[in-house]
Formats: C-alpha cells, structure tokens, sequence
DNA sequence: ATAATTGCAAATGCTTTGCTTGTGA
DNA sequence: TCACAAGCAAAGCATTTGCAATTAT
C-alpha cells in the first residue's frame, strides 16, 4: 500500500463522496484516495491505466472496467476533472478551488498548471461579448523550454 | 485525372499541398477542395465521417481509410488544423493566417470562431513567465446562450 | 517505370456494457 | 436484505494498418 502524508492542502474526496450519497467501496476508496494525490502534485495527471496499475499494487483484483467506471462516476459529481490532451487517453485530477490551467511540454510531455485571474476575467468578458455565458473553458498552452545561450 | 477550374475566392490548399510536394490524386483534391469551404465558414468544422459523407457524394469510391490518411497527412504538413472538442471525434478545418479560439454552444454544439489581441498576448506571456516558447495553444470556451428575459 | 496511394478488411486501442456474482448501507 | 457495484469478457467506436491492385509523376 502506498502510504502519503496528507498534503494540508489535500481535499477529502472520501468526504465528497460520502457528501453526494455514493456509495464506498474498497475500489472506490482506493481509487478515490489515490486521487487525491494528484492535488499534492501539480504535474501528475494520471491516465485509467496508470490510476489502474497503482490500484492493483494496493488490491491485485481491481479491474479497469471499476476504474472506468469509478472516473466517470466521479466526473459526473464534479469531484475529479477530465482532460483531453492532445495525446489519445483523457486524464485525470482531483477538482481544485480555483480553475487553473495547463502547460504541456511537448518534447517531455510534463504539464505545468497555473493560475491566472487577467485570462479568467477575459475569458468571461470574450463569451459575453458573443451573447454567451461561460459555462466550462479550458486553455492549454503547448510549449517548448526557452533556450539559454 | 480529372480536372477543375479553381474558385478566385477560396484559399488554394492545393498549391499548398504541391508546395510541400504531395503527390495529388483525385481523392485528395476531393477532399482539399471540401476542406477549402471551411475557411468561409466560421462554423463547420467536419469530423472524418463527414467528410466521407461529402466526398462519396463526388466519387462513390473514395473510401473512409483515404480520408484519414489524408487528414493525418494535410495535419502533418500544417495544412489543416484538428481539434478535439468535448465529445468523441476530432473535427478538422483548413490552416487560417490568423489563430482564432472557439467558443462552443454546449447545447447546440454549434461552434463560433474569434480572434482576440489580447488573449493572445496574454498567453505568449504566461509561457513566458513560466520559462517556456509558445508552440501551439488552444482556448475553448463552452457556453450557453444568454437568456434575455 | 516505380514509388506512392488506394480500397478493403482485419486489427488496434481506448472505453463501455451485459451478465452473473458479490457487497455496502 | 437487496439495490447497487465489481469482475470478466465481449462489444463498441474511432482510427490505423497490411496487402494486393492501381496510379501519379
């Protein structure tokens, strides 16, 4: 069993959980609380395969079809958010407080998250503009290390 | 082969394509001239199948293989754009001068398509902060009509 | 001529689902 | 208890690919 040490800023998944009526089981408490280290480390997104191969260390029955089905659910309730970066299989993090977005390395494929209020503000401003209201928004930004010479 | 004059108002993606060299056979000008029409319209951004759909409605035979590979190819080249919104398939239109965002209705699935200065400065700017080049980028916004009332 | 491209169908990879057995509240 | 969840394997989709026949240059 993997065995971490709550971050202070670690949000109780169980608790949101327990909070929208689902149900716990040993898969979903597991599944859940690995989760819940994604908050702790803004780089790791992880993938159903990955969330699966670290379940099945702590439960070798765990099947991925529980994970497909433990993601969606908690998608569905908000607890954890999708991504779809370009890159074939959608991956996952716990919900946060505030809406941050990502930068993706494309020669190392490692994701930098960050918090902007300016863009925020204009991506609110930009949807009303066009007669909308901004329901969801995602901005990932693909980059390349600056070169230092 | 067969051959067609060229409309004195949509962007030529051939020349682009003889310009990088890609051998044009009758499916691929089919398809190039299909993607053409996406540059005038704002909102029509045709996944794989439908662009099958158009192009068997010219040559019966083209086969839906061909039109990913063309796809996958024009995407190499730069030539088309692919966008993987919220919801399954990826929806291809052609390379505009300008980078432009989407704003996606997500009732309707319509899409609108808008450029804004500043955004775009803004994140030239965030990757910069964070040690990085701008690569690529992209900005969706999901969103519902106002409700006027 | 001949290397690249097509069509077809089979294969892939991620994700979902039907069904039976197991289990949390 | 018993509605809901899990495990397994089969099914679904979008996309890719091997191969023989065809075609652009």
């Amino acid at each position: 069993m993997i065995k971490k040490s709550p971050s202070p800023f670690a949000v109780n998944l169980e608790t949101k959980c327990l909070k929208n009526g689902l149900r716990l089981t040993d898969q979903r408490r597991i599944i859940v609380k690995l989760l819940e280290e994604t908050v702790s480390d803004t780089k790791f997104h992880p993938d159903v395969d990955q969330i699966h191969q670290m379940a099945i260390k702590i439960d070798k029955k765990i099947s991925i079809a529980t994970v497909y089905r433990t993601v969606k659910l908690l998608e569905e309730y908000n607890i954890i958010d999708k991504h779809d970066f370009k890159a074939g299989k959608s991956r996952y993090e716990a919900v946060t407080e505030t809406h941050h977005d990502h930068l993706i390395d494309v020669n190392t494929g490692e994701i930098t998250e960050f918090v902007d209020d300016e863009i925020e503000k204009l991506k609110k401003k930009l949807a009303s503009k066009l007669g909308y209201d901004l329901i969801d928004h995602r901005l990932e930004l693909y980059c390349k290390k600056k070169k230092v010479d």
